[in-house]
DNA sequence: ACCTGAACACCGTTCAAGT
DNA sequence: ACCTGAACACCGTTCAAGT
């Protein structure tokens, strides 16, 4: 399995001969322009120039393609090895940031994907192997993993489905307007002005990581300090 | 909005006259029971008794269904008032915990939902609440309240979604082993038989919490512990 | 006021038939 | 070997018609 397919090379069709690749490729690019619930196997069959039923001879079904734009995903994700662990991870937190956020639909399907890929299997070798390699006793290594991943996908969720501008989506923000009352919730009004106020408007315009970039920083050292402190009590 | 319709006294029929409340007690009960996947809008009237488009009456359309049974579920999770802050944070993760896991579909269609009901207004004003009361700093109440939830929604997403026992979903561990090998994923395999090892599966059967309740708790009170070191750096 | 039959525009997937 | 038309069993939703 995972065998790439060459075309034969006196194909002249008008169009490149369908592989599992080219499917999962052209599955990816759809839900990054126009979401995952626009992904059908009829559209995703239209933009191959090809009929949906064409593409079950490529792929299993619809799960196996989830599972492969899941993978394809993945591999984006950089682990450096062969550095202290504590800058290991936190360089690979923060690539799993970018590549999570630049594919808006990818962290919500992971994390509901059952069986994981080649490169996701990877991945996670090369992460446990960073934590492996600085001592971290097994259970502790697990438990790094644990809370550094949760709150990695979690973080990620918050930022793609809350928009915290009103010029980003003034459809949702006037929606929820009227039922904040401030005699109900005075807290969350001091909150939603702050995070609403027009300093942070700059910073989402600044782009690369986000708006949200020096928050998700913030949870993640105050993790990797636990974890630093952790390890040491160990020892 | 959200008025409770009070069904007419001498009303005879041999089922209770639908309300918006019994639809959205309905579809989260069948989404307990048959996950979310199951749940169509023709399975929930089926479910009371009634055709499909009979709902309509009662709710705006699935959106709104689903928007009613995040509400629901957000009403469950219990915030403590007048406590010091960090037994309050804790004690609501905890409750958030327990709650998402009873509803295994909750958590991820949390996330996904643009407009949050009374109950999660609510919820999140008494966290802000707890927060301010405790003179954090509203940008450090902030990132206080997106670390600690990213942290626990992704955690259940985990707990939810990943079955760590043969025991449990046996398809799933027979269909993983075949792509792990011993040469290319040392670390993963090592900590796949710490995971799975039988003390393990002992404390699965213990109930209450769940087996992952000492992992969740492993993050939390690392969390806690860091916000509390951050809130003592700006005193 | 509430329920429903019929209809519309979609889904994923199978399978026999085509080339 | 790969593609497709027809078909099946599903979706969410609208609307005119019923009571």
């Amino acid at each position: 399995m995972y065998v790439v397919k060459v075309p034969a090379k006196k194909a002249r069709s008008p169009r490149p001969t369908l592989t599992r690749e080219s499917v999962l490729a052209a599955a990816l690019v759809l839900a990054d322009h126009h979401g995952l619930d626009a992904l059908s196997m009829r559209k995703l069959g239209q933009a191959l120039g090809v009929e949906a039923m064409s593409l079950y001879n490529h792929v299993a079904n619809k799960d196996d393609v989830l599972d492969g734009m899941v993978d394809l995903v993945m591999g984006e994700i950089h682990v450096p090895v062969g550095r202290p662990w504590r800058d290991a991870l936190r360089e690979r937190s923060i690539s799993a940031h970018d590549v999570l956020l630049a594919h808006p639909w990818a962290a919500a399907l992971i994390e509901s994907r059952l069986s994981p890929g080649p490169q996701r299997l990877a991945h996670h070798n090369a992460l446990i192997g960073v934590l492996r390699e600085a001592d971290f006793p097994m259970d502790l290594a697990y438990r790094a993993f644990l809370t550094l991943d949760s709150y990695i996908y979690g973080f990620i969720l918050q930022e793609v489905n809350w928009p915290f501008t009103r010029a980003e989506r003034p459809d949702v923000v006037t929606a929820i307007e009227p039922m904040v009352t401030m005699e109900a919730h005075p807290h969350l009004i001091a909150m939603m002005s702050y995070v609403m106020d027009s300093s942070r408007e700059e910073l989402a315009a600044e782009g690369a990581g986000g708006a949200y970039r020096a928050e998700f920083e913030f949870g993640l050292d105050l993790i990797l300090d636990g974890l630093a402190a952790a390890l040491g009590a160990r020892r």
